[in-house]
RNA sequence: UGGGCCGUCGACAAGUGGCAAGUCACGGGGCUUUGGUCCCCGCAUCGAAGGUUCGAAUCCUUCCGGCCCAGCCA
């Protein structure tokens, strides 16, 4: 008998712990030195002031799975120390959100709000030792006094008070006695410190703001980099992780923390705060998003918000593969939103149910199909998960099949329905397309085909080749539902980081309604928050909102990857083999005969387009040079030099915009090859702007 | 121009002096009743320049580039 031994190492790539980051070396090396006794509490600590993102999730999947890991606790505590932006609102959308990714945090719930007896404790004791004063500056000469990143700052007259005398002013500052902004606590440091955080920072300012737990118990309130340390230390947070742009605080975090009589010693550390691509990120931006009317609230599924994302059908736990595989750490990035769409893709493709759903219609008669015969085909719910089930599908004499699996003129890899051309409709036989029937708009109204009675099931009876498959509904049983087709909320990469307002970026086909789309009857029993693939189109969740019993709403979550749509768009935009790098000379010379050049006086023939920058480099030894390739919707890319390096030092940033170009110049040899037209650009002080057409613009086009 | 932080493939990101992980994207091929999934293959000398060393992405020096800080916001 032979024995054999297999042994699999703990860590065999399966499990799904979360990478090796900066934080948890910084955790294992206080773990060895015996720091805190090797207990590791971890915070979440997010300002009640509006909805949870993405940017969030990453947070609480570090927090939260710092002290899963290390065996250690969660806590979830609302910094609540400003009472002119918080409200009841946010705390309970917060806490839902929170509980909904599935960071369990068992009843540890806090508020920074509870602790402001002992915040005034600890203020007092700053003041006794004369670390702390009252001071009487108007906010213009506090900010004159502060000084700049050249210029030290100034103390204060009040800097010398007594401790007496601060005692007494914070007493009367707390009891009411002072009006908004007529009094501030400030903290004795160095009013000279290259770090600005460190000149006499505010401790507390008098607000008689009614705040939303506390009623108007208090009218004055601490300010954050005094509050949060304190806020660890008294929840025994060991790490407290905060994003980049805290690093300059930390010395201030210590320095209250290290002049007080504190229990716990926390230590704060910082991480990169995600950013996504095609959408913004920050609270002010969501907020007027929001409040402007351009989404609809908070929860809309085109905003990167916990609530929209859900919404829109992700599921948490694709959010939390998506938090683990970005990664922690301190450097500035921003994630391609392609990564969480693969997330969500990873997770439905395994967890979703096939079924067929047609978002535009075309509608197909079958015409050797009996008139009201109906054959039910059973259809599984999943390819590779037999255990998910069947469902039956009805075909009928008359269907819909999607409008853009048929093209009359189809170009040579176009596998769906042609004239004359065989598909198979899935899962249960082929049809051929005998008749394109059109309306006296010469659009088309309906298809003439004819079905092989043969070939039910979808096989080839006789093994003939049939390379397109199709989904589709039947006309009588299929049902009519309205279905929100949602894409990138912006046209660019970085919003943020344009000329003029982000907001002049919006996408106008984020969201696309679709109310004539038809899906199999199996689908009118769909519950309110499930989820689906519809074969060859996206995955697609239940509107839980919108949708009724029997009357389902479907939000597209995401499109299946689709190399069809890449090779189709590859091609109307250059039909045949590009022209990147030369521009064959014989090809110009033909040109200049049909292109002539012309003078300025006569400026009506001068044809500007649009051109979508492909390539955009700097020319080596040329001083002023940039070389442009550049698509104009002619099949082949031209060539363009243009004098702008001074103003575009890495004109790459012109790559994907659309530009304006003067296209009916003869070409011109230079130096470094042949220039076939010209680049609009402005002059704009020293600066030399290249003109932009709005995003999007088709190649091509004709401009104005 | 003061201080703090950061620069590894198109996008993230491991790597902590001994021959540059992984994921996404991209390209090629296979399979396929989803142009989906899946499978295979390809895809960087580490911001730059000097130096230390038998050996450097990792250490030193200088330079270049990016981000953050002058709220009684967090």
């Amino acid at each position: 008998m032979r024995i054999t031994n297999i042994c699999y190492s703990q860590d065999d790539g399966s499990s799904p712990s979360a990478a090796n980051n900066f934080i948890r070396e910084i955790i294992d090396g206080d773990i060895e030195s015996g720091i805190n006794g090797g207990r590791v509490a971890t915070r979440f600590p997010p300002e009640p002031n509006g909805y949870l993102h993405i940017g969030h999730a990453k947070s609480i999947v570090l927090n939260y799975g710092l002290a899963r890991d290390y065996g250690g606790t969660f806590n979830v505590r609302f910094d609540d120390t400003n009472p002119i932006t918080e409200d009841e609102e946010y705390v309970d959308s917060i806490l839902e959100d929170i509980k909904w990714l599935g960071a369990e945090f068992d009843g540890r719930v806090f508020y920074a709000s509870d602790y402001f007896d002992q915040f005034y404790i600890w203020a007092v004791e700053l003041i006794t030792k004369g670390l702390a004063y009252v001071d009487d500056l108007s906010p213009e000469q506090l900010k004159e006094m502060r000084g700049d990143y050249n210029r030290p700052g100034v103390d204060s007259p009040s800097r010398s008070n007594t401790v007496e005398r601060n005692l007494e002013l914070f007493q009367q500052m707390k009891d009411g006695k002072f009006g908004d902004g007529e009094r501030l606590l400030r903290a004795k440091i160095d009013m000279k410190s290259p770090n600005m955080n460190l000149r006499d920072p505010i401790i507390y300012r008098v607000l008689h703001r009614h705040h939303y737990r506390l009623g108007d118990k208090w009218c004055i309130y601490p300010m954050y980099d005094f509050a949060h340390g304190f806020e660890d230390s008294i929840e025994g947070i060991t790490h407290s992780i905060c994003t980049l742009e805290f690093e300059n605080h930390r010395p201030l975090y210590d320095w209250f923390l290290d002049n007080v009589t504190t229990e716990n010693r926390p230590h704060q550390y910082e991480f990169a705060r995600l950013n996504l691509n095609y959408t913004v990120m920050s609270k002010r931006r969501l907020l007027e998003l929001v409040e402007r009317k351009l989404v609809k609230g908070w929860n809309d599924p085109r905003l990167p918000t916990i609530s929209g994302l859900r919404r829109r059908g992700y599921t948490s736990e694709s959010i939390w593969n998506f938090c683990e595989r970005i990664g922690v750490a301190k450097r500035n990035s921003t994630v391609d939103i392609g990564l969480l769409e693969h997330s969500i893709r990873t997770d439905l493709n395994e967890s979703a149910p096939r079924v067929m759903g047609v978002l535009e219609p075309l509608k197909v008669v079958i015409t050797n199909f009996p008139d009201n015969e109906v054959i039910w085909f059973d259809a599984p719910l999943h390819p590779e998960k037999h255990e998910m089930g069947t469902r039956k599908v009805p075909l009928t004499k008359e269907i819909f099949i999607e409008k853009e699996d048929f093209r009359e003129d189809a170009p040579r890899k176009f596998f769906r329905l042609k004239p004359g051309g065989e598909i198979r409709l899935r899962y249960a036989c082929l049809i051929k397309c005998e008749k394109v029937i059109k309306g006296p708009d010469g659009n088309i109204e309906y298809l003439e085909c004819t079905w092989d009675p043969e070939s039910k099931g979808g096989t080839s009876p006789d093994g003939r080749k049939v390379r397109g498959t199709s989904h589709w509904v039947s006309a009588s049983h299929g049902q009519r539902v309205e279905i929100r087709l949602y894409d990138r909320l912006f046209t660019v990469e970085n919003p943020m980081d344009t000329d003029g307002s982000y907001l002049d970026f919006l996408n106008p086909d984020s969201l696309v309604v679709l109310k004539n789309s038809v899906v199999e009857p199996y689908l009118g029993s769909a519950v309110k928050g499930s989820r689906w693939q519809f074969e060859r189109k996206g995955y697609f969740y239940v509107d839980p909102f919108d949708s009724a019993d029997g009357n389902p709403v479907f939000n597209r979550t995401v499109t299946l990857k689709d190399s069809w749509a890449r090779i189709d768009a590859a091609k109307t935009k250059m039909p045949e083999k590009s022209v990147v790098n030369k521009v064959p000379e014989l090809k110009t010379e033909k040109r200049d005969e049909a292109v002539s050049e012309i003078s300025f006086d006569d400026f009506s023939k001068v044809a500007l387009k649009c051109a979508r920058v492909v390539k955009a480099e700097a020319v080596e030894n040329a001083d002023k040079l940039v070389r442009f390739e550049l698509d104009l919707g002619e099949g082949r890319l031209r060539q363009i030099f243009s004098g702008i390096k001074k103003s575009y030092p890495d004109p790459s940033i012109l790559e994907g915009k659309s530009v304006v170009v003067v296209s009916n110049l003869k070409p011109r040899k230079m130096k470094f090859g042949l220039s076939e037209g010209m680049v609009l650009a402005t002059e704009i002080g020293s600066e030399i702007k290249v003109m932009l057409a709005p995003e999007g613009a088709f190649p091509g086009a004709d401009v104005n």
